[in-house]
DNA sequence: CACTTGACCTGTCCGC
DNA sequence: TGCGGACAGGTCAAGT
């Protein structure tokens, strides 16, 4: 599923939801999810708090009492939904998403001792969570190499042209992709912003220009902060903690839109394949 | 080293 | 209505 801002989406909800909530008991029906051993899981999960909820490119870590962090991935179709008093509750009628949970694909259960939980579900199990000590996380291999925060203040667009420079010989679209040039770019916002950027994704990246990259950089800060401000895109599986979908989706310009029209000059948007992924272009604003 | 492709999974949609 | 194949918002391990 979930690129940055829908990670960024699920990360702010959860942030509100299970802060300060102590775990009474962890069910674990696939070791490929969640391969930690379950003495390790009771001894650092159990009665343990949780006491933050961080992000960092599309990985998300929920930071416990115990010194040991919960680092989750959902890969394509990864869900972390809270299921909290509201169960059966007035705003929730009985068939709603939240009130069928646990289903067949929930991965992971997480009761906490107030009796409320945290479903982990993944369709296609491509999703993991693993139990690290907090300071290892900064250790992992994912954490070294992964590029940097494309909102982060301090991230300027001369630090975003040069990350692309040991990418030169491949496709702009394949670039963006790549999680150790820029983090937490997908396929969606790859689409939008190089739409908005008036950039072919099958351009080379040695063949783009400073004030291609200049527009590359404004374009992508701009979708992926409108698409958490939309609380992110929602197909059939992503949902928020809440179990919501966002509504990004509703503002897109080219992705999925296929056969519509271009926003920008009213041509017939396309779709082709780049990079190994369905990608969408106004032919006449995106040229090669 | 850089680049591309296939694999990992399940479910859905589309054409025959 | 059934069946095969392509495809799905992501990353790795392989291959060239």
């Amino acid at each position: 599923m979930p690129e940055l801002p829908e990670v960024e989406t699920v990360r702010r909800g959860l942030s509100s939801l299970i802060i300060g909530r102590a775990i009474r008991s962890v069910i674990q029906d696939t070791p490929k999810s969640f391969p930690n051993d379950a003495q390790t899981v009771t001894s650092f999960m159990l009665q343990a708090t949780i006491t933050d909820v961080r992000r960092r490119a599309k990985v998300l870590m929920i930071d416990l009492s115990s010194d040991y962090t919960l680092v989750i991935h959902l890969k394509m179709t990864g869900q972390l939904v809270y299921v909290g008093e509201t169960r059966f509750g007035a705003g929730h009628p009985s068939d709603s998403l939240v009130n069928q949970l646990p289903d067949k694909s929930t991965r992971v259960t997480i009761e906490f001792v107030d009796g409320t939980q945290l479903y982990f579900n993944d369709q296609r199990k491509f999703g993991w969570m693993k139990l690290i000590p907090t300071l290892e996380v900064p250790n992992m291999d994912f954490m070294k190499k992964v590029g940097p925060e494309p909102l982060e203040d301090s991230f300027t667009s001369s630090q975003f042209a040069e990350r692309f420079k040991r990418r030169a010989g491949t496709s702009i679209k394949a670039a963006l992709l790549d999680q150790s040039v820029v983090a937490g770019v997908g396929n969606i916002y790859a689409d939008e912003s190089l739409w908005g950027a008036k950039i072919h994704p099958k351009r080379l990246v040695k063949t783009i220009t400073p004030v291609e990259f200049r527009r590359l950089y404004t374009e992508l800060r701009t979708v992926m902060n409108l698409a958490i401000e939309k609380g992110g895109s929602s197909n059939h599986t992503y949902i928020n903690a809440e179990g919501k979908k966002g509504s990004y989706m509703d503002f897109a310009r080219v992705f999925r839109r296929e056969g519509l029209a271009c926003p920008r000059c009213g041509t017939t948007i396309i779709k082709m394949r780049v990079a190994g992924r369905g990608t969408h272009i106004c032919p006449h604003c995106q040229r090669l």
